[in-house]
DNA sequence: TGTACAAGTTGAACGGCGTTCACGTTAGAT
DNA sequence: ATCTAACGTGAACGCCGTTCAACTTGTACA
């Protein structure tokens, strides 16, 4: 029984999501396939491919047609589809943000920004530099919430570990203060910021002649 | 003549300039340094410590006072100067938002972005997160460029070594079309959206009682 | 059914990496 | 001059991504 690209992605993937972005080393994943490290390569050129590949799978539906009637609900609704569908594996945001910025992932997600851009009634320009803008706050707001969430399971992990009835630690309680409420209202403070800009930018093209 | 931290960090720093991130590995900084790839972990715990204190050493003077009467004034005016700052060393960028992300840089220039926030009249909750959504935008912003004006050297490097006066590329057209336009008026658009976001947050709040 | 060719794998190595540690060396205060 | 803390050495440990000639497996066609 031969192995195929897509297993070869299936396996990557399942061991992100069980051991993260660090334990996803080809000699690892080979293994775990019951293969030697070097026949990885006929499937793939080099690891930073195989992980824009596994980027790619993570934002699959990400860039699907969106019906709303209204631009900033087009790009609410992609916003948030981009950040379950990074959130949804270990290290999602990590991996698409360190692929992204290797130019190993094709950037639909932005694109579709873009066109929502557009469809809002900026001009080429605009939109596409809105897409990115965009596109920056959203890996890096996500980026961010994973790796504390991490941390935060992971000290939770270890303080249960020592032991086991502790009430929270000063530093679970500083990191409760900065991270308050509801992660989507974090989220959606930001999106609103970005989508009032944008507002702000039409209006003052259209009211003043 | 032995060596204090401070030697140990102006030798990565000059290995960061000349050969980027990528190359700044311990033996090769202690090889430039004349002293074995273990005397290194007398002066730092590990090797993330140490990029953590280049990167401070980066962000150094970011977080100065500024003399701005308006607080968009005072908002544009630190976003400039961490752009240039992180533009000021090969791969600065890149370093600084990975050890941002591994939270080993102490967060100066975000929180000056949060009191800049608070002395426009937002809450402080709404300061904070203004804080991280602007430090996404101009880190993810910066990181994208230094990394594209990299590759378009790069690029042109081998263009050059190639053929030297043949004209240019595809790619390069390519390019050269998405990012047409003065860096600084593609940042300024990016911070304009954020600041006229905030603008609106706080007409919304202040006339509806 | 047999065979040829492509698809896929092996085994072993290459050169690199971060990190550790017992043991030597140096510098500066007493 | 001596003692102690600061600092460096040398050598190893266990990883990593990647390469490649030789080998096996699957498949299409005669």
């Amino acid at each position: 029984m031969q192995l195929r690209r897509g297993d070869v992605l299936d396996g990557a993937m399942a061991i992100l999501d069980e051991f993260g972005l660090a334990d996803l080393t080809m000699r690892r994943l080979a293994s775990s396939l019951d293969v030697q490290p070097g026949a990885l390569y006929w499937h793939f050129p080099n690891k930073q491919t195989l992980l824009g590949a596994l980027a790619d799978k993570i934002l699959e539906d990400v860039d699907a047609p969106v019906d709303t009637r209204t631009w900033d609900g087009e790009f609410l609704e992609l916003a948030h589809r981009l950040r379950l569908a990074l959130l949804a594996h270990r290290d999602g945001a990590e991996l698409v943000s360190a692929t992204y910025a290797s130019r190993m992932t094709n950037a639909r997600v932005r694109e579709s920004f873009a066109t929502a851009g557009r469809r809002s009634g900026l001009s080429r320009e605009h939109a596409e530099l809105a897409s990115y803008s965009l596109l920056y706050y959203v890996l890096g707001h996500t980026v961010d919430e994973q790796s504390r969430a991490q941390m935060e399971s992971a000290g939770a992990l270890t303080r249960a570990a020592l032991s086991p009835d502790a009430p929270h630690s000063p530093i679970a309680a500083y990191d409760e203060d900065l991270l308050d409420g509801d992660p989507v209202i974090r989220f959606d403070f930001g999106l609103s910021l970005f989508i009032d800009g944008i507002r702000a930018r039409l209006k003052e093209t259209t009211h003043h002649p």
